[in-house]
DNA sequence: TTTGCCAACTTAACACTGTTAACTATCTTT
DNA sequence: AAAGATAGTTAACAGTGTTAAGTTGGCAAA
């Protein structure tokens, strides 16, 4: 069986080259100008080939998509360390801010667009990135509940509030809404103050 | 001047048709399905017919938003009977969640898209539609807090923060992002629950 | 009245897009 | 060595936005 392992192992690494390679030119010339046959060209394939490695080119997005969920979380290892609630939460929201701004295309395909979606909603299985990161949240506010450091509520309400607004802020940002009416200079710390007012406003008293 | 006069009204005629067959396709069909040839065959004319009234697609796109601009105004006319600022203030989340909700292609293009940004930012000037909205939302947030209803803050950053969760909302909602983590009945239940919690949380005891 | 022009409009084409069917090597197994 | 699976290709389809060149019609000046 030696023989077939190998095999795999090589479809496995062509599965990655072509996974980096559309990652590299999507983050390089943005989600929408990358093509299936500029990906091909990069790893001197033909770009049919691509689809004997996967359905379509919503799949391979999906998976970029979650290459984009595991940054995400990474950076979010420190959080472990922060002991009081609420300022693990204010730090989770600085967080999900400088990686929205910091990686546009990744939040694009993570949130916003189409494609990964239509990946998911094809299989039947959840979405199980959107599910922990929220899910993540909730235990947060929920032990700030408990601590007695917010104002008891439907923890739900709250957690989707919450997503909400850093979601909105980012998207709205990323999008040039916000260009003509924040000057670009202080768009970060405009968006950064919302999210303090945020939390100064829901923490008890 | 009698016929140059006609002729320039012909050509505005011509101008609406296309705009109203762009609008009927593309709330039919959603944003992304409508292509120029569509549109053309539509009104029975030949494609490059349409580039002879507008400079490019972007700016057929760009119209089309701005009527979407004008629906959410117009739902907008009835809140200047509500006299408490507060209150305004949360029929006016009520009315962009149910606007968002209910026409997801108006909003996907008015707040979403890069195509009706691109028209703007190639001509210099700014986004009055998009500047409007805010503006009207800062002179409520002002009046609420002159009237000692509101926590004092920095006016910016409160506006920002409501319309970022809004908006946050209603793209998570229109994009899938909340299906696989919010029954689909309940969803519109979810979202009002917690613009209500921000309206609650916010206000001064 | 005829000529010439100008405007509105169309046809044909370019350079792309995602995707499929059919073909060709190469390598494995019998 | 013959047969068959594997991996990859080329060619093509149907679609996209957009431009250049060509074709009408009607109006104005000669």
């Amino acid at each position: 069986m030696g023989i077939v392992a190998r095999k795999e192992k090589q479809k496995q690494e062509i599965r990655q080259l072509i996974l980096e390679a559309s990652m590299k030119l999507f983050v390089e010339e943005g989600f929408s100008h990358v093509s299936v046959r500029k990906i091909a060209e990069q790893i001197q394939y033909s770009p049919t080939t691509l689809y004997l490695y996967f359905k379509d080119k919503n799949e391979i997005l999906f998976h970029c998509c979650e290459s984009g969920f595991e940054k995400m979380l990474e950076q979010n290892k420190s959080l472990a360390l922060i002991g009081n609630p609420l300022e693990r939460l204010h730090q989770m929201g600085v967080n999900y801010l400088n990686f929205g701004l910091s990686n546009p295309e990744y939040y694009d395909l993570m949130f916003i667009q189409d494609a990964p979606m239509a990946r998911i909603n094809e299989l039947g299985e959840g979405w199980s990135s959107g599910d922990q990161a929220l899910e993540f949240l909730k235990i947060i506010i929920k032990e700030a509940m408990d601590k007695d450091l917010l104002i008891p509520a439907k923890v739900e309400s709250v957690a989707l509030a919450v997503w909400g607004m850093v979601h909105g802020l980012v998207s709205l940002a990323t999008k040039q809404r916000l260009d003509k009416l924040v000057s670009s200079h202080e768009m970060e710390q405009t968006m950064h103050d919302s999210l303090d007012w945020l939390l100064k406003t829901m923490k008890k008293a």
